[in-house]
Formats: C-alpha cells, structure tokens, sequence
DNA sequence: ACTTTTTGATAAAACCTTTTATCTCCTATA
DNA sequence: TATAGGAGATAAAAGGTTTTATCAAAAAGT
C-alpha cells in the first residue's frame, strides 16, 4: 500500500499516513492557514517519522523563489574569492539558501553560460566577485530582473557594492609605523593600473607628507626584492620603515632587506597587506600586516543579496569596510 | 495580449506565439516525438526570438534530474579543493550542469545541514573533497540513494575514489635526482598520521635504498628551516639532495641551506611537492616540484559523477592518476 | 473504394508543492 | 430559535515543463 522504497517521501505520503489532506498536511508543516494544534503536532510527528523533506523544485516553481544564489567569480585559484565565498556560504546557509559557484576564468564565453545557467535555476540573486575592485562585471548582468551585488568589484552608479577600505587601511599601517616613530616611511607597492593601489598609494602619501615616495611595480615577491636593490642602490636616504602593498612584496622586501644585513624591526619596520596567512606566518619575522577581513565583506555581501532578494531596499553605492591591521614582529 | 514583460518567457508564450500546441512547442525544442521539420525550425525560430529558456526547476521536477551536483568540502581557505572544484566546474558547464558548492568546516553539523539542502534540491550526484586523502567523510554520506565521488578522500569500499598517485609522484622526484647523480638524498616531510605523507615515504624509501633518511615532522616552512638546522648541526654525511614533502617545507629548506651559505642545485639539490606556483615560482631559485595534476583530477571527478548520474556503472575502487615534476631552477 | 499505415499535431496527465476559495460543523449572539 | 461568525478541514488551481495516449488527416497498400 506505502509507495515506499523507491522514491522520497512526498508530502502525499504524509498527508495519508496522518490521516488528513494534503492541504492539511502543509498548513500543518508550514504554520500557515488554520490547524488544530492537535492535529498540527501529529501532522509534524509523521512527517518526522518518515523523514519527509519538502523538494525544492517544485516549491520553487510555485513560490518562485529558489532559495538558491549565483556566486559569479572571474578567477579560479583565487586566495581573494574563496574567503569571500566561505563568509557568504556562512550566512546563506543559516537562511536555508544555497550557493551556486561559477568560476568565469575572465572567458566571457563563459560567463554568459554560466549566467543563463543561474537564470535557468531561478536563482534569487547573484553576487559578482572579481580578483580587483576595479574589474568591469559582465555586460549582461547590468540588466537583469534579479538583485546583484557587487564584492570586491564595482557595478553600475544604482547598485550595491562592497570594497575593502583600503585607504583606510593604508592609513592604519602607515599609523602604525608613525607611532613606532618611524618618519621616514616608504611605499612599495604592485602594479599602479589597479585602483586599490592607488587608492592606498594616495592615502598613504597624505599622511607621510613630502618625505613620502611611492613605487608602483609588480605584485610579486620579486619585485619587493628588486625594489630594495634599487633604492640601496642609489644615494640618499635610507627608510626606517616600509609599508608594502602585499604580504608577497613584503615578503620580497623582508628576504632582501636581510641578505643586507638590515635588521627587521630594529633598523626598519616593515607592514604588509593582506594578511595571507601562509605568507605572512611564515616570513621571519612574521609580518606585521593588514587584513582585508574578507571573510566579513562576504557575510556582509551574502546579507544584502538575502535582503534584495527579499524585496527590501538597499542603499545603492559602494560601501567600504574597515580593514584591520595584525601586529607580528616585523613591526 | 501579451503577458509580456513581468516574467520570463514561458513554453506557452513560444507555442502561442508559433500558433501550436504547448506539446508541439516542446517535442520542436527537444527534438522529441514526431514534428514536421518546417514547424520545428519556425518554433525554435520563434523560441530565438522571444529569448525563450526552459524553467530548470519546472524541468528538473518532471523529469527527476536537477542538471545540478554537489560539492562538499573539509575545508575553506583550500589551495586543494579549489582547483579541484574549477576542474569540476570546468567539465560540468559543458554538460549544462551546474555546481552547489558546501564548506563544511570540518563541522558535522554544517555537513549534515549542506547535505540536506543538497538532497533537498534533488542534485544528480555529490562530489566529496577533503584536504587530505584520509578524512572520514560525514557518515550519512555512505547510503543514499544518489552517486557519490570521492575527491582526494576515500569512500567506502564499494564507492569511487580519484587521488593523486602520490607514491609514483614520489618516485619521479626521487628518480629525477638520481638521474641528476646525487646519491646521498634526505626526505622531508609533514605529519606521519597523513597517509600521503607515508605514501611517499614509502616509495622513497624504495627508491633510496638503506642510505635513506625520512624526517617526519610538519607542513610548514619552519619545519622546513628547522629539519636543516638539525641535519647540519649532527656530524655525519650531508645529503647531495632534499626531496620535500611540500613546497612550503622546500623553501624552509632552502632558505636556511642559504643561510649556511650552501648554493642550490651545486651543493644540494631539492625537489619540493604541490606545485603551489605563489610558492615555488618565487623561491630562489624557482623550484623544481611535483604538480598533482588537481585541476586534471576535477576534470576526473566531473566526468565520473557525470556518468554515474546518468546510469552508468564504474568500477569501483581508488584510481591514482599520475602526477607530473616541474623542473625549475632547484633541481 | 476501402482498409491499413504513417505523419503530424494535441489534450491531458504527471511531477510536488503552496495557496485560495469552499465547505461543514459548532458556538455564541440577538 | 434563527442567524452570524469562527474554527478546522479540504478540494482545486496554479506553477512550467515533459510525456503518454489519442486523434485527425494524409499517404500507402490491396
């Protein structure tokens, strides 16, 4: 008599074992319309015993909403997205939503299949993430139906983005260093075609005032390296503290700086960015560091697309979080 | 007349608008049943036209496959699941299937509440991974009803497993440096209690003859500078080579073989393990390493649930697929 | 000319829920 | 006592698609 063992258990098969309608049988369940307590308990306690769970396609097609979202990243051994993604997948998780993860490898191609995939899937929302903040988002997700938000990348001027702040974080390193009292502060940083680095590169330099002096160069560790070559190439006065522009450079800086002779902290600080555990653990000394709380920007990244797609409002624009600076010993 | 444009184009729309039947409509666009070609190539016409894309969930409903899978994974911060996740991905987007993505965190409780979504969203099929091959996976993973892929981690006996051939990876370092005619070579490398880590021992150990050395210890670049301060400080024969058990243990090693002034590859050769490029392209010199091929072993995985999730049968068992060395500067 | 096939198209059922509108029965009110 | 109102339950519709069974018309066979 029991369909039983060849499928899951419907909301039928409930309905039956309890003795009640099928309406019932989700009022009951869901706590909407008008049930006898009595019968709600029973209804609830079958529904246990048969380890019934409602399938989601076909609540989905008619409450139209999935309770799924799109996360959309262009990079895929990403050390920024993955962070990003875990603090997104955190929240989405608590609200009973689930997460789609695509991976464009910057192919546009791609990226158009995966987003019609996403659409197909009725997805409540997408989340664009990109390795820069200043990376242009796809032309096809500025005009959809469905909310987007914006991590680590920037929409169009009406929608919602989250970015680091990162002058805010550069001021905190290069304050940190003054009240070390160092003055004589210099910034090594990656390539000047990234806005983050600008950004940083011009906070930075408010605050260590006509003394300061940027160099724009590569995100690598060689370039730290080389960075060091040539500024103890040159005559003039040496820095008593270096602010990087990442963990990798720092690192460059840190190796080079030590095959001088130059002690680190005692003849120059040095603070990185980034706070990449694997690097900044690791130097000698461990790197004092800025950490871009990624994981947070992704919880609040994953609030914003549960909210839009709620139906409620979002201020639009970019909104900054605050970095937090990590204190080891190279300064 | 048209309900045009508060939602997405439905089948009605395309059949209406093509002046057939929702069925005609439908068997035009799958190519099913028996359609003359003219209305057939009109209908997909139409389709084109009006951007028509079938609901996945309406689909998925009916006919019982979600064209969506899984993936479950130990970890967050992974430089291990993420290539194998963009090796899955890579493979399943050209199949029209999309990829859930679940951090658990190590938690069971996570684990559990992911693998219900999932089971929720009726997924064709589930994808394992963990950070090391010999992670339990959560119990309720061993009897349900839809395949499930072991990803560097071990299922059950009767189930399907990918890992990396860790012990023929250990051979070729192994081999490599012999073939350079060093004789007298040491083995670091992590924890014991990793299986991976005895793996390779093994197999080098089989290589190295009596003369061989393994010191197990930690996965870490300290482990690294501290397993060379040891070696050095005991009198005795020094090692010719260094075949590391990761790359971040390789660049303790070679950073500290540096400090004691000993020049790489003259004096010692090394070969690390991972192929982790933000580490071994920035040693000095680059280092020479084994590459487990994981985006390959996500292309594997891909496939494999792919075909288990249409009916196939696969042998059952641990295939080991063949790592490959990345000669660089250090060896 | 009549039956049998074949072709092309369609109505309707099915998938599993949620939700709206109805319906029955009981209690309270005038 | 008649009626209004409320509580509790349910039938039925809806959501968008695929598929099975049915049907009509045209083609082929005798």
């Amino acid at each position: 008599m029991n369909d039983s063992e060849h499928g899951r258990r419907t909301i039928r098969d409930v309905a039956k074992a309890a003795g009640v309608s099928i309406s019932t049988a989700s009022n009951a369940l869901n706590g909407t319309g008008r049930t006898n307590a009595e019968t709600r308990e029973k209804v609830k306690r079958i529904a246990d015993e048969l380890g019934f769970r409602p399938n989601a396609l076909a609540r989905g097609l008619l409450t139209k909403r999935s309770h799924a979202i799109g996360m959309l990243t262009n990079d895929t051994y990403g050390r920024l997205t993955l962070p990003m993604a875990a603090g997104v997948s955190e929240i989405l998780v608590d609200h009973g939503v689930s997460l789609f993860l695509c991976a464009t490898n910057n192919d546009p191609r791609l990226a158009k299949l995966h987003l019609d995939a996403l659409l197909d899937r009725q997805v409540d929302g997408i989340i664009f993430t990109a390795t820069r903040i200043d990376l242009e988002p796809p032309p096809e997700l500025l005009k959809l139906r469905i909310p987007v938000i914006y991590a680590f990348a920037q929409g169009p001027a009406d929608s919602v983005s989250f970015h680091p702040d990162d002058a805010q974080g550069a001021r905190i390193a290069v304050q940190h260093l003054q009240a070390l009292g160092r003055s004589r502060i210099l910034h090594i940083t990656g390539e000047q075609n990234y806005l983050a680095a600008r950004i940083r590169a011009d906070a930075y330099r408010e605050l260590a005032g006509p003394s300061g002096r940027v160099m724009f160069g590569e995100w690598s560790e060689e370039w730290g390296h080389s960075a060091i070559d040539e500024v103890y190439s040159q005559s003039g006065p040496k820095p008593d503290a270096i602010f990087c522009g990442s963990d990798e450079i720092a690192r460059g800086v840190i190796d080079a700086l030590r095959d001088r002779g130059i002690s680190i902290p005692e003849d120059v600080a040095v603070v990185g960015f980034d706070n990449w555990e694997v690097v900044s653990k690791q130097t000698r000394p461990p790197l004092t560091t800025i950490d871009m709380e990624l994981k947070e920007l992704g919880h609040r990244a994953g609030l914003a697309i549960l909210g839009l797609s709620r139906g409620e409002k979002l201020e639009p624009g970019i909104e900054r979080l605050p970095c937090r600076l990590f204190v080891r010993g190279s300064a």
